[in-house]
DNA sequence: CTGTTAGCGCCTTCAA
DNA sequence: TTGAAGGCGCTAACAG
């Protein structure tokens, strides 16, 4: 059958206390005991049940990573970051996709606090600004960090990057080419990420002294298709851009196919970009210049915040994202 | 505080064994005493404790999904298929990358079977191949289920396609267009599946009476970066090929941006194919050509299979794979 | 520094 | 068809 603390003290001439004592790192056993018990948890083999500690304790060593997102690079980056820092203390993570678009999606976010007793969680784009979610986890006092909200509030509990001045720093690359008419694909805007890309967007316009046309802003929703439809959108209207800043990199994709099923030649005739740097910009061809936004590192940082007792300046250690050109709009021409 | 089985029997006026009776779906309970405990597990908005249930009871309602896989894709559709059945029975699924290089990896995994009490283990290609691993499982007694195995065995407790001829299908295809000179970019030999879609494209070339000339044969790493490198090779060889035909989508987009790095056109002096129909066959240009994969209704069949008690044959609900043509063979002139 | 006692929330016997 | 003990493996609060 299982192997017990009980088990473990025994073979170690020691109460069971002892090992749970070792097991938790607690202070107070002296380090020939605590070598003794490790050798013999070593020996059997020892795995505390987790469902015990929770029940018992006041910690379940669990974290619950949610989100809803239709990009499976961002969430795999997303879930490898939260990994990486869990794996250092042992932490398990519970991955949760959800529905954004469920009436019960608040309540179904506080039955699994309830149910996995997770010690924190980690919320992953746009989770981390929709109220009702965060108000369930504030009313439980549950901890949470937000990846990359756009809300200015609670500074300390996230972890962000300034998506307005990125939008904006591809803005000017897109401009410093001699692009006027520039088409924006941006993300839902339930997205607030989509709403401040969309800001830059304008801000580098009116900096350049460029009006607006609403006519080159269309909607997408993060994903490939409606990527290729908003493009196609742009392409086929009265006046086309010259050039097409998507709201991510899987649209930026979707805006490249739309491209090619018109016989549109890029980037002789169309530049796109894009936003992100994932794997999926390198795939495309032509290569796509993107923001390369450091979302590995958002995640890792947004779970050593979780995670950190001693307080250490996780967010800090961000690196900021940069522009990555890769020529689709570096030897553009004008159309 | 947390509502348990206690505070909802008091709610509905019985004894809290009987809440746990109708927690459990068990027989031999009233429907009037049912509704009434139903009732009161609604209005107090009751969840119950999944690691009290896992202490007390033989059942954890938990699952492991365990892999070691580079395509963020894939890996992404095996979550999406496996949770869309757990989702049905309210398991949790305890997504669990792993290091396939590593020398604990069947400790690992056993002590993660024994910290969660999972009552099944799904294995994502291509853990059902490492015997390490599911020896350490026969040894637990833990159920599990293989997806896309290689080896024959143990037929019932997996779901699987056959790669070998399903490449065979591919290499046909492109015979068919008159290419000799084939290069295939295999993935990793220890994905047992690699040597299958090998052995499909040997036994193609077979049929057709072409000689197999082994320096058509490169290895890559299941991802991007291989991919582009091996096409490299092939393309600077001594007698390039007409054609290639990658082991997965994320090599076949490597080796398009291999082709257009060498100036190379793709498809008019180069056929490129890929396999597995991931979001990334479409995202590239020209839209590869690939093998589509039932890789959601593999995932799905697999929990399926864990999961049903009255054996049902999920497996048999296991669509096939098909080819899919999207030009990039179909118009192919000869190099 | 170490051990004892009492639960955590639920399921598993048993008995009624 | 329901209820009453007992315990799952561990931690919390106390003693020593």
């Amino acid at each position: 059958m299982r192997i017990t603390i009980r088990d473990v003290s025994e073979a170690a001439g020691v109460s069971f206390k002892t090992v749970s004592r070792v097991l938790n790192k607690e202070r107070h056993v002296r380090p020939a005991t605590r070598e003794r018990v490790e050798a013999a948890m070593k020996a059997l083999n020892f795995r505390p049940s987790y469902a015990a500690r929770a029940l018992a304790g006041a910690r379940s060593f669990q974290i619950a990573l949610i989100y809803d997102n239709p990009s499976p690079y961002y969430v795999h980056t997303i879930q490898m970051g939260v990994r990486a820092r869990c794996l250092k203390d042992r932490i398990r993570m519970i991955v949760q996709p959800c529905d954004l678009t469920s009436p019960a999606l608040a309540a179904e976010i506080g039955g699994l606090i309830d149910e996995t007793h997770v010690d924190g969680v980690i919320l992953a784009p746009p989770l981390g600004d929709i109220a009702a979610v965060t108000d369930e986890l504030d009313r439980r006092g549950v901890a949470y960090v937000r990846i990359a909200p756009g809300d200015p509030t609670a500074a300390e509990e996230r972890v962000t990057m300034d998506d307005a001045a990125a939008a904006a720093l591809m803005m000017r690359h897109l401009i410093g080419f001699g692009h006027v008419r520039i088409g924006f694909i941006n993300g839902p805007l339930d997205h607030v990420s989509a709403q401040r890309r969309l800001e830059g967007y304008r801000s580098a316009l009116a900096e350049a002294a460029i009006a607006v046309d609403d006519a080159l802003v269309v909607a997408g929703g993060f994903d490939f298709e409606t990527g290729e439809a908003a493009a196609g959108a742009l392409l086929d209207g009265a006046t086309p851009p010259t050039a097409i800043f998507a709201g991510n990199d899987d649209m930026a994709a979707g805006a490249l196919a739309a491209a090619h099923a018109r016989g549109i030649a890029v980037p002789d005739a169309l530049s796109i970009a894009g936003f992100d740097d994932i794997d999926l910009a390198r795939a495309v061809w032509p290569p796509l210049t993107t923001i390369r936004q450091p979302i590995h590192a958002l995640a890792y940082a947004a779970a050593d915040l979780l995670l950190d007792t001693d307080e250490g300046d996780a967010a800090g250690a961000v690196p900021d994202y940069e522009l990555v050109v890769r020529g689709s709009t570096g030897v553009c021409r004008m159309g």
